[in-house]
This record gives C-alpha cells, structure tokens and sequence, in this order.
RNA sequence: GCGGUUGUGGAGAAGUGGUUAACUCAGCGGUUUGUGGCACCGUCAUUCGCGCGUUCGAAUCGCGUCAGCCGCCCCA
C-alpha cells in the first residue's frame, strides 16, 4: 500500500454515504421547519478569526491547522469548528441590520483539529450547527435547544441526557472566577497536574475534573449559582421554565463549563448513555455568547447562541441504538444482454428505461448468463430485462418480475408503458 | 501530548523460526454456450501494515515507523 489516508481522516464510502445523505435530509427538513436559513462559509478562514486574544481553549492553542503558503504573509487555519467564521460572515455582511432578528443560520460541514483520533474524534470531521444571532433572550435560547432535542428525537435517538447550566454575564463570571482562585488557591499543592494548569487557565475546569472529584476542597468549592447577579439569575430561570413548559427533560449541572472561552449565560450539552460510545459522549453542545459579534466588529449589544453537534458521533449513537438509517435503494430494471450482437440494442433500452424514470442498469462486462443473474439479485432489482439475439431481432424485450417469477415477451413501448404495473 | 493494545487476501480467520500461507464467505469461470439464487468442479495472498536488522532460513524473533482501537487530556 503506497498511499495512505492521513491519520484521523475517514473515507464515507457508497454504503455509508446513503445513512450520511438520510441524516443531512431530516436535519434540513427541521431547519426547513424552524425558520432557519442555510450558510456556507470557507473551509478556511484568517487565523485570527479563530486565534482570538485571551482565549486559553486547547482547540485553539494547539490543534489548529494553520498554514501559510509559499510567497505569502498570509496565515489561515482550517476551521476547527463553525461558529466564529459564521459570526465573522454575520459582520462583514452586515446582517445585524437585517430587520427581524435574531438571524437563524444553519451549517454543515468538515472541520479539523489536530488531536489523537479515537472511536468518536477525527482530525477532520463532520459538524452541523445552528446560530441564531442579534437578539437576546431566553425564548430564543430555548428555541435553539427545542430544534436540538426534536432533531434527536426524530432521528430515534432516545438514549440522551441534557445538561443545561449558566454562565451568568461577563460581571457574575468574572466574580466567580475570582472566589474559584480564592477557594483553590491552599490548595494547590493538593490539586493533580492537569488542574495546576487549569489553575492559571481556566479555574471553572476544575470542577469537572474527574481525578480531584472526590477530595473534600471540591465539595467546598464556590458555586456559580451564588455568584449569579439578579439580571443573569432570572435569565436562567425563565430558560428553566420554558424547558419545563415544553416538556423537555433536563438535568442543570452546575459543573459543566463548557470549553470554548466565549460561553455566556446558557450553555447545555446533549450526551449519550449508550455504552457503545465510549468516551466521546457528547453529541451536541453549545451556549450563549455576549462577546463574539463585538468582537468581530458589530453592533456592542448583540449576543447570540448557537449549538454544533458531531455528525459522526450522531450516526455512532444511532448504529448503538440499532436505529438503520436506510442504504442504497433498490433497483427498477437490471438490463441482461445475452448476446453481443444484441448489445447495441440493449444500452438503448437501458436509456430508453431511464428517461422514463425509471432506475435502471445493465452488465458492461459480458459476463455469462449466471453470472448476470446474480447481478440482478445484488441490485435487488424488482426487473430483469432480457435481450438476446430474438428480442433484438424482433425489437422486443422478455421483462420478468423478480418476485412473482411471471416474465412476458413485449415491444420496447409496451415496456415502457406498463413499467409502472409490472413493478407494482 | 501521555499510557495501553492490535495490524495476515474483497471480508472473517488459522498459522509463534523451516520453506506449496489452512479453512469459511464473497468474486469469477465451468458442469447447464437463453432463465439465476441449490449442488459439484476449477480459480482467486510469489505474500503476511511498512522499513531495517538477527538467522542457512522470518508472517513468526529484535528495533524503528505507519495506522486502528481503548483510556487520559481535550472536545462535537
């Protein structure tokens, strides 16, 4: 083998790429359905769209493909994730003067990051994700959340948990932050490696940490909800009340944290507690953000909120489910020639067959008769149409219906006109 | 980035130093040169992820490398 994929990258094949197709439709369909209106931004972006000040997440320190070409002072990064390129071309296309807000944009497509691949983690995978941008508020936060949760559920897939938590606004955070310091500051010699350095980085990551769980200084620990100002506490709960007016099951985790630095308010996770998935559960993510389309240069005010979820990771929970999401279909007609002097004639049904609609193939290889029949039952095909030298020398076709055994010898127009009742 | 584990044909899989790489499925051809899905026969890996080394001799041992998987980290 001389050539070889690039590690973590996947080729969908054939079989595969019909359960893509049936999942990329219905997530259309409930977009279609919500009001939300396609974007398709570059695969690659300037870097800085991505390597934003401050921004401590190891996405962005260290699994960017950034690159710069030959004769060139440009940096640009592959795209590790969708959100900060569909804010970008939120600004620049000034769709924050758009008169009904927020903005409802959906996407889909591959992102990549540099990490150790593993059963639900690729180097380029595949993400499909909403943003709903330039307004604030719990209804469109929910909203978001809703279109999520109906989306797994129409797929089938039931073994899910929600989290939901709240970040509070810059001050509530900020406030938080700085008791988290003060809390684990004594004890930062008790604390494993990977929290020293979250120490410094980002404190809120402390408290999903799964070595330090169990130590008492982490029962004691500060929580958010004491820190909440009144704004960002009645925010969350009217967030709350209408998840429960809607039905929506739903467990408030107050460790999630989420790792994107630019989380706001709202945030919520979608996991699977299906075994198969190993330690990549978590299928869907996302949260609000008050700071990103400032950032890139709207309007001060305005927030968004947007959630991506792992395509692939998606098709894992539904294969653990035991949920088929369909494969290739089956055929009308597979066209048997039975002799070369008929062959001509036999690639002009065929055509014939297809520009009435109709699903068709026929054998290129000359194989024998056998051998064409078994064709025929690896296509599934409902017809075979057999074309020997006497249906080419009467202009006629011999169709048998595969399942009922029945075959009849009839012009090409006969074919065509009935097709509809032979195949039933 | 760290630790562990695995890697034989299109698929599954035996073989753990001795020379034809077992078996099963799929494929192809034939028995049956125009009616299949059964049966029988034949055929299908100069090669064991890749490279180097040890040896008279390696799929089998050693080193390196690539890749998959599992766990950590992180994340969708």
């Amino acid at each position: 083998m001389a050539y070889q994929i690039p590690r973590g990258c996947q080729d969908v094949l054939p079989e595969d790429s019909y359960k893509w197709q049936s999942l990329e439709n219905t997530l259309r369909e409930f977009c279609y359905l919500y009001n939300f209106d396609e974007i398709r931004t570059p695969i690659f972006e300037h870097t800085n769209v991505f390597k934003r000040e401050n921004d401590s997440s190891d996405m962005v320190n260290k699994e960017m493909y950034t690159f710069t070409l030959e004769n060139s002072k440009t940096s640009l990064t592959i795209r590790p994730e969708g959100t900060a390129g569909t804010v970008r071309s939120f600004v620049e296309n000034k769709m924050y003067s758009n008169p009904d807000l927020p903005v409802k944009l959906y996407y889909m497509g591959p992102m990549a990051r540099h990490e150790r691949p593993q059963k639900g983690r690729l180097r380029i995978f595949n993400q499909f994700g909403v943003e709903c941008l330039g307004q604030k508020s719990p209804y469109i936060d929910v909203e978001a959340m809703v279109l999520a949760f109906s989306m797994l559920k129409a797929l089938g897939i039931n073994d899910i948990k929600i989290l939901v938590n709240t970040l509070g606004d810059d001050a509530s955070r900020a406030a938080y932050r700085e008791a988290l310091v003060e809390h684990f500051e004594p004890h930062l010699e008790d604390l494993c490696g990977d929290c020293k350095r979250r120490f410094r980085q980002n404190p809120l990551r402390i408290l999903d940490c799964k070595v330090d769980h169990d130590k008492d200084f982490m029962k004691t620990a500060p929580s958010m909800k004491d820190y909440l100002n009144d704004e960002s506490k009645e925010y969350f709960q009217t967030v709350c009340e209408l998840l429960d007016t809607l039905e929506i099951p739903y467990e408030i985790d107050d460790k999630l944290v989420r790792g994107l630095d630019y989380y706001t308010h709202t945030v919520f996770e979608i996991v699977s507690v299906n075994e198969e998935m190993g330690s990549q559960s978590t299928v869907l993510a996302g949260g609000r953000y008050d700071g990103l389309i400032p950032y890139f240069g709207g309007p001060e005010e305005m927030s968004g909120i947007g959630w991506a979820m792992g395509m692939e990771r998606i098709l894992i929970a539904l294969e653990a489910e035991g949920i088929d999401l369909g494969s290739k279909p089956e055929l009308d007609a597979y066209v048997m020639c039975l002799d070369k002097s008929a062959r001509t004639y036999a690639f002009k049904v065929l055509t014939e067959l297809r520009a009435h609609g109709y699903r068709a193939d026929m054998d290129m290889m000359g194989r024998s008769f056998k051998g064409q029949f078994k064709a025929v039952d690896r296509a599934k095909a409902k017809t075979a149409i057999l074309i020997g030298k006497n249906e080419f020398e009467n202009k006629q076709v011999t169709v048998k219906n595969i399942a009922k055994k029945e075959q009849n010898t009839i012009s090409v127009e006969d074919l065509i006109s009935t097709m509809d009742e032979i195949i039933e």
